[in-house]
DNA sequence: CGCACATATTGACATTCTTCGATCCAGGCG
DNA sequence: CGCCTGGATCGAAGAATGTCAATATGTGCG
C-alpha cells in the first residue's frame, strides 16, 4: 500500500491537512538519515543511475543487513526502484519522487 | 552552533560526503515530521506570513510545551526565526533554508 | 543436485524522539 | 508591587528507529 496521490503544491501556499501532512512526513522521514541520504546520492550519481548492494555497502562501515534495511525504507517510501539482474539486484532513484518533495519544499514564491 | 555553509547542489548532481549527509539530514529531520510540516505551513500561510503560538495551539490536540518543543526544533533547524512582540512571540519561516532542502531534493536534470 | 554467492528477513538491544505534567521566566496592567 | 497571561524549560514515560548477529531466500555454476 505505497499510498495516496501527492500534494503537488508547497506547503507555504496553502496549509496541510493533517493526512497530507502525515503522508509527507512519512516520505520525508524516509530521507531525513544520514545513511539514506547518501544511499540515495550513491545510487544516482552512479554509473547508469544504478547500483547493486555490494557496490554501495562498501562505502559504508554499515553491515550488509543495515544497507538493506535502509535500502527497503527507501524503496517503501517509493524513492527507489529496483531491478534483478542474475545474481545482482539493481537499485535506481525514482526522479517523480524526489520531484515532489522539492516542490512541497519551495519556499513561497515572492511573487 | 548552527553550523555550516550548505551545499547548494542537489544529492542527485555530486554525491555527499558523510558530514555533508549528516548535516543535512539534521535540517530533513526537523521538518519530517507531521506536526513541524503543519506548523511551518500554517505559519507560512497566516496572514503576514507570521504566527504565534497562541494562534497555532488552536490547530492542534496538543499541549501547549509539546508545540513549545516542535518549534524549538525547527528553530535550531534555521527553518523558522521569531520576533518578540510585547507579550507574544511571533514565528515566520526562513525561506532561505527551505530553499536550500527544495534545491537538495531536486531529481537530476534529465539535461 | 549441491555448493557458493548476493541480498533479504528476523529478533534483540541501545539510542533517540514524541508527548506529557509541573515548573519557571518575561512583559503588561491594576 | 503583585498578579495574570503568553511561552519556554525540565524530567519522565512510552513509542519508534538504527544497528547488529544469525538465519533464510533465491540465483548461477560445477
Amino acid at each position: 500500500m505505497p499510498a495516496e496521490p501527492a500534494s503537488l503544491a508547497s506547503v507555504t501556499e496553502t496549509a496541510l491537512s493533517t493526512a497530507e501532512a502525515e503522508e509527507l512526513a512519512h516520505v520525508l522521514r524516509a530521507i531525513a538519515d544520514p545513511v539514506r541520504l547518501r544511499l540515495l546520492s550513491l545510487i544516482a550519481t552512479h554509473p547508469g543511475g544504478q547500483a547493486c548492494v555490494y557496490d554501495l555497502s562498501s562505502e559504508f562501515d554499515l553491515t550488509g543487513p543495515t544497507i538493506s534495511h535502509h535500502l527497503k525504507v527507501l524503496r517503501a517510501a517509493g524513492l527507489v526502484g529496483t531491478t534483478r539482474d542474475g545474481n545482482r539486484i539493481h537499485h535506481w532513484v525514482v526522479p517523480a519522487s524526489l520531484a515532489r518533495l522539492s516542490i512541497a519544499l519551495a519556499p513561497k514564491e515572492s511573487v
